[in-house]
Formats: structure tokens, C-alpha cells, sequence
DNA sequence: AGCTTTGTTCCGTGACACGAGACGAAGCGC
DNA sequence: GCGCTTCGTCTCGTGTCACGGAACAAAGCT
């Protein structure tokens, strides 16, 4: 029952769109009569929605997810660093923590230029194709990187990275450069450059990064605000 | 079944905070088995996490409630106009929806000087003791006013007001201002004013504020900001 | 009008949610 | 250290309610 409807709410996810009926029971498998009544209760809680045929995803989710609080203490303590860094640089600024070999965006904050991007809050990427990933990747276990690189590595663009001892070296050179760059790696004409956020253990515990239209990507520019946001929130978390 | 996992994990709400198994059994008015075996499931689906004996809200949660529609939808139009509001402030931003007699938070930006306000993203207010609330409910139906005066009105400081006489010259002077001021209504020290977003059916779908320390409240230099703000956001809602 | 697709309702069957109770494991006072 | 209380976990027999096939209703489509 919770599983069939933990089921029916996370195949919204990759788009989070409006599904009719028939369209969720094709996506979850699960047969109508059964996704009739489980729409039914859910919307009763508050989980799901509906206009005319349309199920989406209820206000009561939210609500719930917005005091997650593993989440909503990093987003607290990094707002107003992330602030710092979107006034400094005027472009889309990135809030990232990793789950498995993904990263999940915790928040994001651009101005009336949108960029093309893959990311969203509460939306995960590969570690391997984002900027913030990588910087997650290089200030982590080193065990972690092994286990990606061992695996089959996604692509996103043309330009991911997808040959284990290139990224190897990248990841490497993010080590020493306390910063992870990223090329188009995610979205066509994006790039990216991200810093890591130590938390009170020494480890990374989440990175931010700046994303820039490729053509007035300005590393030299970039890379003081992104650290100095960087070291601002990891002093912070570290109990100042 | 349902029922009852949505209970469970409602009783968080208020604090988010984390609970242990028995604090919970109490709070849901359920038996410890019933919360122990519920507690295991939503475990093993990612809608909560413990830590030792502590229970909190999971990450999947977080996942799913980033991705409801309707939220989503009106903070990413608004995001660049509250970066607006906030650089030209520099003080703590607000975006709001109404939900029956409660303003639910959408957004909520500040820099570095976090002032004591109850707001949270994902919670909710009173309508009557908010910027945000006064201006919904100055710019929605009257009935809806009507209704809320008849109801009790609640009071989160001494200077909330609970006389409906005098609580509907405040909301029409807001109609006519096209502004609702709050004064310490809502938390002690804080000041705040409100402009209405008009969706494209004309009437109030959200609302935004500028809240500030009593100390520097100066109305005649917010008003301006706020108002185009939120004739931006009405704009683009507006399919602009 | 006839057909196809989608949404809703019914209902008999059986799986599984339920929770009292027993048990083990911590914490607490002395 | 030792009884005592409180908390967390596990078991198991009972009965409920989730289940989904199938029939029906309501839209779309041609």
C-alpha cells in the first residue's frame, strides 16, 4: 500500500508534469482500478492534485519537504553566501549536496536570464557531469571515485566526460586546485566552475558552484567568489 | 494505512524537529507498535531518516516537494524579481501564497542578518497577522474577508490585531494603497510591507514583502521597490 | 451513429495491516 | 552493582480493508 503509493507519487519525478489516469497506470504498471483508488486517497491527503484529468503533485508535499531538515539547515546557513556570490557574479549560482553517485541540487538562485540547464532543486545529475559534482567527488573518500569511475559513466552532452582516466586527472586537478571546472558537460553552452563546502568532519559536504554562458566564461573572475562563498559557508557550518 | 503514514508524518510539521519513537506514538495518538512498524516502511522508502533514536523527515520528501507544480512554477517566475527586491533592500524578501486562511511561505531570501520571524518556506501564517496575508486578502474576494473576520483572530504578538472593525479599515486601506503594511504583528522588532501578484484572471494569486528591523522601517523607500516587484512578477504571470 | 479510449464503480476474495502483549535493552536512582 | 522504570523491538492470531477483474459510464474520434 505506502509502497504502491510512494510508487505512484515518485513516477512524477523525472518531470513532474501533469499524467492523466491511464498514462500513470501505464508509467507505474499498476493496474487502473488501483491507481484510481490510490489518486483518490492521496488527493484526499493533500498529495496529489487534479485539474479535470490532470494529476500533479499536492501542495502538501511541499510543505513536507520543505522542512526536511537535513536540507533545510544547509539551505539556511548557505542563502546568504549564495547571495554574496549571485551579487558578485550575476549569474546562475548552484547549491549541491551528493546521494550516492548522484548530486542533488538543494538550491539554485538566478536573475531574469535563465540558462538552458539540466538542474533543478530537488532534481539529481550525475556526479561525473556537474561541476558541483566534481568538487563533491574531489573532496571526498577517495574509494567514492574509484567506485564511479568503475561504473558505466552517464552522458549528458557531447562533452561529458565519459573515459575513466580522463576524468580521473580531472578530478585529480580539482584536488589542487580546491575548484572543479566543467565544460558543456551538462548542457550545450554552459560552463561551470564549483567549490567544495567542508563541514565540521573535514569532508565535503556539499559545493556551490557559478553557471555561465560558455562564450563569457571568465574562470580568473569567477573562481575568488566561488571559494570565498565556499570558505564563508564552510566556516559557518563548522560552528562560527 | 495512508491515513495514517500521512499522520505520522504530519506531526512533524510544526517543528520539523526530530522525535523519538515513543514522542512520536504520543503526538499521532497511535500505538508504539503501529509507529514502529509505519516508521520502518516510510524508512525504507526515504520519507524519513534516523539518527540513533532520532526520527526526522527523509530526503525523498525533499525531492518530492520541490517538484509540485504550482509551487514550482510561481518561485521560479518570481525568483529574479525577489533578487531584485533583495539587492535593492537588502533586507528579507518574502513570497506568498494564500492556503484557505493561512499564507503558505514559497520563498524566503535574506542575507547574512537573519531577523526572528516565524515565516518558514512550506509554513504557514495567519492571514490576518501578515504583510503578505493582508495584501491576499485585501486584493481576493471580499467574501473572503468576510469570512475571515467572523472567524476568531488569532494573535502571534501583542500587537496583532484581533478587532475586525478595525482590521477591515487596514485591509481597505490596502486596497487603496495597493500596499498592506504590518507592524509587529507578526514577530516582536519587525516591520514589513506587502505588494499583491496578480495572476491573469486579475485577481491576487501571491504576494510579496520587504521585512525589516522596526528600527529601520522607512516605508517611503520600500514601497517603491516592492510595488515594482510585484508588478514585474504580475507581468510575466500575465504571459508576458 | 458506431467505435475506441478513458474514467469510474462494484464486489468477492484473501493478503496483510493491526496492535496487545511479551521480551530485551538501555537509562536511572541509590 | 542492583533493582526498577522506560524505551525499543518482535511475534502472532484476528479481522479488516486493500486489491483488481470486470462491468459500466462518459468522452473523444471518424
Amino acid at each position: 500500500m505506502l509502497e504502491k503509493a510512494a510508487f505512484l507519487l515518485e513516477c512524477f519525478l523525472p518531470t513532474g508534469g501533469p499524467f492523466r489516469l491511464t498514462e500513470l497506470a501505464a508509467r507505474t504498471g499498476l493496474p487502473k482500478a488501483t491507481v484510481h483508488r490510490l489518486a483518490a486517497e492521496l488527493m484526499a491527503l493533500g498529495w496529489l492534485e487534479r485539474s479535470g484529468p490532470h494529476y500533479r503533485l499536492g501542495g502538501k508535499l511541499f510543505e513536507l519537504g520543505s522542512r526536511v531538515p537535513r536540507r533545510r539547515e544547509l539551505r539556511e546557513a548557505a542563502l546568504p553566501f549564495l547571495q554574496d556570490l549571485f551579487e558578485a557574479t550575476r549569474e546562475t549560482v548552484h547549491l549541491g549536496v551528493r546521494e550516492g553517485h548522484q548530486v542533488v541540487y538543494v538550491e539554485r538562485i538566478h536573475g531574469h536570464d535563465v540558462l538552458p540547464l539540466p538542474s533543478r532543486i530537488g532534481g539529481s545529475l550525475p556526479l561525473t557531469c556537474t561541476g558541483v559534482g566534481k568538487a563533491l567527488l574531489a573532496f571526498s573518500d577517495a574509494e567514492l571515485t574509484d567506485e564511479v569511475l568503475a561504473g558505466p559513466l552517464p552522458r549528458l552532452t557531447p562533452h561529458s566526460i565519459t573515459d575513466p582516466a580522463r576524468l580521473r586527472t580531472v578530478v585529480e586537478q580539482a584536488q589542487v586546485a580546491g575548484l572543479a571546472y566543467e565544460e558543456q558537460e551538462a548542457a550545450l553552452g554552459v560552463s561551470c566552475i564549483a567549490a567544495p563546502v567542508f563541514g565540521p568532519g573535514g569532508g565535503a559536504v556539499a559545493a556551490l558552484s557559478v553557471a555561465v554562458p560558455r562564450a563569457s566564461f571568465r574562470p580568473a573572475q569567477l573562481a575568488p567568489a566561488v571559494r570565498t562563498a565556499a570558505l564563508g559557508l564552510s566556516r559557518v557550518l563548522r560552528g562560527g
